[in-house]
DNA sequence: TAGATTGTTAATCGATTAACAATC
DNA sequence: TAGATTGTTAATCGATTAACAATC
């Protein structure tokens, strides 16, 4: 493996399926297994599982397969889900709750520190046992506790400030959940998940079924 | 156009995209824009834009661009957003009222009608104005009021299950927040919300540059 | 009309799949 | 050793970008 390689955004994407294919093998007990056998699980090829994995080294071993429970750690690594990362959440709304109960989350090394939010009827709650606390000391809180990664989930209309505020402040990471494109330096990683797009991609796919299905009738 | 050409995926998931940017133009009062301009405020090639959106019609004017309010309502019919869909949410949990809360998928067509959840303290509940149903009603439940949509925000180990009954009793669409690929009949559309992908997504790109950036210092 | 910009064909680039020598 | 399966190179396929004639 060449360790400059620039690795696809498609590779990268794919790599927590793996992970997750791997994780209920070794629930089930399953010690190795080739890349033929996991292709037919996985419904990919064979050769994309190997020549991604050759990406970032040769974890198999020819004649036998995989080692299941080194390849899941080495993924793990790869992934670096064995860092911590320290999180605040900013916008404690429906969605900011359910990021901050979801313990799961913890498990992937993203640990919950804080949470933010504008509203005086949210500031002064709970949450796990975490405060919500008033936007105004987010400067402070994030250089104290050195906080790696934020979690946006308010209103769209002021991400974009709050971006610009946290990339100022030394944020790493932004996990961004509203629906617009944040522009910030590149030395802060953003990954988006939108909702509302993922909710319309449904839309236009149900949609194009019924069409298929009143063409086919009409044959 | 040719009306059975085969759409890939990734230009199905840039539509939503698009019609974000369109409605910003609208805001602000923009009636006409050219590919070339959309392409810098987007990041994206002119010709890509032109390629997507020939793949469903020749929406523009030679020497003029295109109607933003024209564009904005044609890929809404590309999507099917000016359909509505009837949903429930199948557990009801932190995510589960989250999404249930978040009046903007009604925007999108997507009309909440029930809620169901097996745990006795959820059930009777309301949200707005919705009650939280036994998951053994669902069935009537949905021939009753001709469900189209399942959101599906219940534990993992429950999904399977809840998916395989969903799809004998007529569903359309899942939306799916399970970390589990599900396996339907190809009548059912499942569109998935991988958040726990996503996240060590997140952890991958903050990791690389963490190491790229120890890399440089050392030199 | 002249200038602008589309729709579309052709060229390029990158990602996926196939093939197979290396080797456990 | 013989069989199995990897790692990796080569071939194919599809998506993106470039180019330009058509046309508003």
């Amino acid at each position: 493996m060449s360790e400059n390689r620039r690795i696809s955004i498609a590779v990268i994407k794919r790599l927590p399926r793996y992970y997750r294919y791997l994780g209920e093998l070794l629930e089930n007990d399953i010690t190795r297994i080739s890349s033929k056998e996991l292709s037919i699980r996985m419904g990919v090829t064979a050769s994309q599982i190997r020549q991604d994995l050759n990406n970032f080294g040769g974890f198999g071993q020819q004649g036998y397969g995989y080692n299941v429970e080194y390849l899941y750690e080495e993924i793990a690594k790869i992934l670096g889900i064995n860092n911590t990362y320290k999180v605040i959440i900013v916008g404690v709304g429906n969605l900011g709750q359910a990021l901050a109960n979801y313990i799961k989350f913890e498990q992937r090394g993203f640990i919950l520190k804080g949470l933010f939010d504008v509203n005086p009827r949210l500031i002064g709650m709970t949450i796990r046992g975490i405060e919500v606390r008033d936007i105004d000391e987010m400067e402070s809180f994030i250089k104290e506790n050195e906080i790696d990664v934020a979690y946006l989930t308010l209103p769209k209309t002021r991400v974009r400030k709050v971006a610009e505020d946290l990339t100022k402040w030394g944020i790493k990471g932004l996990w961004n959940f509203s629906p617009v494109d944040i522009e910030v330096s590149p030395d802060v990683i953003v990954e988006d998940v939108h909702l509302s797009d993922s909710l319309m991609t449904l839309s236009y796919k149900i949609n194009r079924r019924m069409l298929r299905k009143e063409a086919e009738s009409k044959k």
